[in-house]
DNA sequence: CATCAAAATTAACGCGCGTAAAATTTATGT
DNA sequence: ACATAAATTTTACGCGCGTTAATTTTGATG
């Protein structure tokens, strides 16, 4: 009983023709139920795979999909891919997963690889101001494409993301209705278009709810947010250019760097009455409740984005690659009230 | 000049055989360099790329590495991982990348499916504790595997990671100069050998200063280390059952959790007059400078173990995927200090 | 210009599997 | 038991490239 080399020699011990169990690993339903029993019994005695490359070199689609996000390091992504593995394993799909890292050079390269593996389709979450658009327009013209997390006008087949007048405006909602308008901070040159709409929709419910707005920015640049919200912070608060006691972040990870700096400066943030400022941000960050005070924020529907975003590419890919017209969805997000604000 | 199909074409637009092109493409150097020129200006007017499948098919090993991690979303992973990528990039290999997302289960699904890649070498940091031991060892058996973060006994021709003990008699040494001897905080049924080793580390360093250890063992299960640092930071606070006000805590991980416990409870941590407990810890996540206060700790030399992993692998690879005796190679710690001790 | 090793070409086979067409067997209903 | 549809088998080709062996070309050398 030695190794089984290829189909034809597990075809022989399983008593079944090749071509029949090549139909099986296709699609075990396609086969007579009682053909099915003697091929898994088969699978049990002995340990066979048929070889993926030798599979995809004739499919003229594979079963692999391709997951490209902008940078593993944030736990944001990490949780997002972690579902929207699950999701394609379940389908039987094979997924492949890259990190950009923050780079556009890496995005592109990575790019030029998902192209060489075939795949069935790609989920992506680009760089956004970071990203080569000609280079994403390219290949979503070749490749099936699901965009996520941050939207390019027009590129990709779909877009599945949040909603982010839904963040901002519960959040400026909630923390006018119980204490002074927030003052919003952000980055001057945002990594993401995520940062510019919620800019937008912070002065469209200022403007709603007859408020002055104030639009904090900070210097830096990359991906490093805490840093850059931490240093940002620091330089707010000694410039003592705060006119408010209320600050709205754009997203957890400058909350966090913020935090961090009001920390060090002795400020006492919460809603309670021995504190003199009020921070709230967005995203829900897997770490924004362990921060000090913890972190009151607008939480994605992870489990919506991704189970979305993963419906969307299967709809593409039993269509053939092309949808009707390239469709937005968008989900709404949920206020989490901790001690921060 | 349509769209190049495969090897045969490439070679006649660029003028040379296609064995040549193919050897080639396994080697430039080891073409003339007229016939280098040729084929890179081809490569230039066409984008052309060897159809992957089809070269792996017939290559006995193929150029891929797997790398698998046991939890993505731990920025300390994603960013090991970064550097490996690059280091396995500019050696002309694909990495694939793996988490096994705090699960055996998926530990071992990953390993069906590096097995079928046919990947030239493995670096793995497995689960540990929750690894299933006989499947990691019977994989290491096929497959060149180098293990790193957390070493099994004698499983992969070598391990790569960091002196544990190093990490612990620096911050024990360094908070028993300045102050009370800490108290070891930690899970007690860690997901990682590590955790023993530096269990150990810690006992072994009081006792040569001659101190009286104190171990404090929390509950709790998973990877969700941040929480289970945070309910039994709570749990340790509110039964008083602290003896001193110095705590190590065995990873920086549930010391983020244990410092925004201390918070909530209004406990001042630092090294000045106005607190009363001091808090250190190993690993130097990313998230360690931002915490309240930011955290004193022990850093990885990320770099040396990613680099030295990588090395390790290459010179397995080379060697024809078996090595003389298994090495493993241990890198001492950097003292972080902060705020927070 | 002759020499000769190195490099390229030609021709051909094989890798493991998808897939198509035709022939045959099996299951289902009457 | 018979007709019919469905599933399986047989046979054969092709995918794109690695690789080998025999042959021819190239280019540096004396």
């Amino acid at each position: 009983m030695h190794k089984i080399r290829n189909m034809e020699e597990f075809a022989a011990v399983s008593g079944i023709s090749r071509p029949t169990v090549s139909k099986y690993f296709n699609d075990p339903s396609s086969v007579r139920a009682s053909t099915r029993r003697k091929i898994e019994d088969a699978l049990e005695r002995f340990d066979y795979r048929p070889n993926i490359y030798a599979v995809n070199q004739n499919r003229r689609l594979t079963k692999n999909v391709g997951i490209v996000v902008p940078y593993l390091a944030d736990p944001f992504f990490a949780e997002i891919v972690r579902v929207i593995e699950r999701r394609c394993i379940d389908a039987g799909f094979t997924p492949s997963l890259f990190s950009s890292h923050g780079q556009q050079s890496l995005e592109n390269d990575i790019l030029d690889t998902l192209r060489s593996l075939k795949p069935a389709g790609v989920l992506m979450a680009p760089l956004g101001r970071g990203s080569d658009k000609l280079a994403i327009e390219a290949f979503c013209r070749n490749v099936p494409t699901v965009l996520f997390d941050s939207n390019i006008d027009g590129m990709g087949e779909a877009f599945v993301g949040s909603d982010n007048f839904s963040f901002v405006s519960q959040t400026v909602e909630y923390l006018d209705r119980t204490g002074p308008p927030p003052a919003f901070f952000e980055m001057r040159h945002p990594a993401n278009p995520n940062a510019n709409k919620r800019r937008a929709a912070y002065l469209k419910m200022m403007e709603r709810l007859g408020r002055t707005p104030e639009v904090i920015k900070i210097e830096g640049t990359g991906w490093g947010f805490e840093e850059i919200g931490h240093q940002g912070g620091l330089k707010v608060l000694e410039e003592d250019k705060l006119t408010t006691n209320t600050v709205l972040c754009s997203n957890d990870r400058l909350a966090i760097g913020f935090l961090a700096a009001c920390y060090e400066k002795g400020l006492n943030v919460g809603r309670t009455d021995d504190c003199v400022l009020r921070v709230a941000s967005h995203d829900d960050h897997p770490f924004s409740r362990f921060t000090c005070p913890s972190l009151t924020t607008a939480a994605h529907d992870y489990t919506a984005v991704s189970e979305h975003a993963v419906e969307t590419l299967f709809r593409l890919i039993e269509s053939g690659g092309r949808l009707e017209h390239r469709s937005e969805q968008l989900f709404a997000a949920r206020l989490i009230m901790r001690e921060s604000a």
